[in-house]
DNA sequence: GTCTATATTGCGATAGAC
DNA sequence: GTCTATCGCAATATAGAC
């Protein structure tokens, strides 16, 4: 095994067994074994499990910097917002666990919420608000919407359709293939509304 | 203390505790200690720490076949719309540790996600599907819905707006004070959009 | 840099007294 | 119905060989 291997080994099956059963639901023993290197490697490496859970989250959330490249390669604000949602989507398509560090971490938060996760996501609601707001200067959005609650809901529309992948399998497809669809969907109701 | 104080007290405490750490955050001596009883108690009366886990759930998902009181109780479709979503509020708001087994069961499914949480979510969605499919038979909706899609649509708003509180609480007032204009507001972005 | 072996602590479950 | 005491096992972390 070459130098440095056993490290990367490590966060990669250490980001898979976190994300099915969280920081207490694996042991070092499993995750070492899983890995296929030795259970001293953890400590070695990242002082131990809760270091180790940090280098994964520090990964999982540096993604979402990508929001700035965004606002500033689109220049028309519904395009943003289109570019937001396609974004949101092809990312938890990528990385299929990342949705449960976020709820997780937003629902039970560890000792790395306020450093890693709050700022990652904090930066994206910003930006977002920012969106809407200069939405509303320019004439193009109603100027009753609260700007904050108003990202909410589209952030909540898109998060939600993934996180609820397990109850809707029958009801619906979630392949990728009808992600495009979704998107013009999704940026219809939140434009336009649902009535008639 | 009383005859069967202990079983009630190991609930609620295992409620508060599950939900802020989960099912392998918690150990069984931790949590006898905890409600005050002995740890035996927890073997006695659930067979087990899984058993009180699930004791648990059913407790936290009884809740939600209060959705056909609502289909049942509103006539009008816009009126079960706005009910749904002050429900959804008025549930967390009574419970604040709902969401946390809500959002852990959707990303990390125990052993008692098919029999306990699937059908309560599952049933939710199904009757507001119906909503939605209704509301375009009577023309107050578009044709061009897709009802699913739709319905995840409202319930990720919703949802996600009580997600989001560690994120957002200085940026916007999350008081109960301030549900009414919130719903009035959602029910507005839902059904005409943020279009001027 | 990686291993095995081990020290120490805490786990879930239960037997048996009351 | 509730307790204490304890069994057997698995946890994290690390010392020391290579």
């Amino acid at each position: 095994m070459d130098k440095g291997d056993s490290k990367s080994k490590l966060i990669s099956t250490a980001t898979r067994l976190f994300a099915e059963r969280g920081l207490y639901g694996v042991s070092v023993r499993e995750l070492a074994k899983a890995a296929g290197v030795s259970i001293s490697m953890v400590s070695y490496y990242f002082g131990g499990k809760e270091g180790l859970y940090s280098s994964v989250l520090q990964e999982q959330f540096s993604s979402f910097s990508h929001i700035e490249e965004i606002n500033r390669v689109e220049t028309e604000t519904l395009k943003k917002i289109e570019s937001y949602i396609r974004w949101i989507i092809v990312r938890y398509r990528n990385n299929p666990y990342l949705l449960r560090f976020y709820t997780s971490e937003l629902t039970n938060p560890t000792q790395f919420f306020s450093l890693i996760v709050q700022p990652a996501i904090g930066k994206v609601i910003q930006v977002l608000v920012q969106i809407i707001e200069e939405g509303i200067s320019n004439n193009i959005f109603r100027k009753d919407l609260n700007p904050v609650d108003t990202v909410l809901a589209m952030a909540g529309m898109v998060n939600y359709y993934i996180l609820s992948t397990l109850v809707t399998q029958e009801l619906i497809n979630h392949s990728p293939e009808r992600d495009e669809v979704l998107i013009r969907h999704y940026m219809d109701i939140f434009t336009k509304g649902i009535l008639r």
